[in-house]
DNA sequence: AACTTAGTTGAACAGATTGTTCAATAACGG
DNA sequence: CCGTTATTGAACAATCTGTTCAACTAAGTT
């Protein structure tokens, strides 16, 4: 008997189509309107397609966004692989901010919607819990220089990530002023520099102190 | 001609009853539902008050919230101006964060509707805008010692606040598994102590470097 | 080119929620 | 006790969500 094939890599035009289209009927209501304003029925216009198409792609608006990020998600990676290959930078930790930076600003109308002041706190910490996930890692890492100070790894982690996305929501919404590169030498100087130390690591893991 | 009055202090007690057993119910609800997911059904039916009556006095769910916040703010800024008066801290900034943690600590269950997962982002900004506004402050102080990296002084405002906010909302949503002395001390290592020097202040202005 | 499969359409639908209105009722403060 | 003010509940329009289905149309296949 034949082992079943798999499911053909080429997806059907009008599905690509209608995703692209409505895809980007969002990003380009969010340059004008609030995100927890857009309703379905404005994407559809926009994006000149049927109500029951939208269902039979997404659950909601949401995911119709997330499906964004995804999309983006590849080319966040790969700007972050080169960078650790390069090793160029003193320290590795650099590296997740400097690739964010540089991935939002080339993305910026699409960061808008997940950043945006009125934005769905679900799909943020999606974006989030992706970025704290990376620091975790980088922070985990025996060859990474470990924790100058005595604190649960879970604090510095939060830590990394809300500062990260606090600073970029702000660059964001200034319209991008200084460039990702500059960005990030201050972002290090704020928040990896008093990290890093030869110290013996020891982690803080017991209950209240 | 005789100056009109101010409207007296005391306040119909039907109106303090209905606006405290509304806060009560909406901060009851949280504990067990996501801030999005709760109507105003939802409050006026555990607060035995009718429809009409919740919208007579808050415009929405948010106002409501906002309200509840706006009543504890007294007792913050009293902590706060506490801690200036003593002055035994190392660095006034460190101040804003302990005063901060201690009325998270003190207001635990108000503050999971406003930084909880789900919470509304315009209830979150507005609490935001508000920490900045101190941190800002303070930065601006003369007396205050001033940041040692060139940078524009926003951007250390931001860095400070998205991170004093995420950090908050972990050891809330963790059940406040530390003190608040303890938290204020881990932070001030990872937030303050990089911004501290005597270095000669000089803050950026310009537009992209 | 003809055929089969799969995506799209639009209208109609139920359901939930919001915020308003109003006349009757109840509680307050003086 | 009495005038004033708050509360009530029911009814209401309006908006938005998410689903359904039969007719239609474009895609990929042989």
């Amino acid at each position: 008997m034949e082992v079943k094939q798999e499911p053909p890599k080429t997806v059907d035009r009008r599905v690509q189509r209608t995703q692209n289209l409505l895809l980007e009927a969002l990003v380009a209501l969010i340059q004008t309107t609030a995100y927890d304003e857009i309703t379905v029925q404005d994407i559809i216009d926009r994006a000149n397609v049927g109500r029951s198409t939208f269902y039979s792609h997404f659950l909601d608006k949401d995911q119709l966004l997330l499906s964004g990020l995804e999309k983006v998600r590849v080319s966040f990676e790969e700007q972050h692989r080169k960078l650790a290959i390069g090793n160029s930078l003193e320290d590795k930790r650099e590296k997740v901010s400097l690739a964010f930076f540089t991935h939002v600003e080339t993305y910026h109308q699409l960061y808008k919607a997940v950043l945006g002041k009125r934005s769905n706190p679900l799909v943020t910490q999606k974006l989030y819990l992706y970025l704290s996930g990376l620091f975790r890692q980088h922070l985990n890492d025996p060859q990474v220089e470990e924790l100058k100070v005595e604190m649960p790894l879970e604090l510095a982690v939060q830590f990394l990530t809300g500062s990260l996305l606090s600073v970029v929501t702000w660059w964001l919404e200034n319209n991008l002023p200084y460039s990702a590169e500059q960005m990030n030498r201050w972002f290090h100087q704020l928040a990896v520099l008093p990290l890093i130390s030869t110290a013996n690591p020891k982690l803080w893991n017991s209950g209240r102190a």
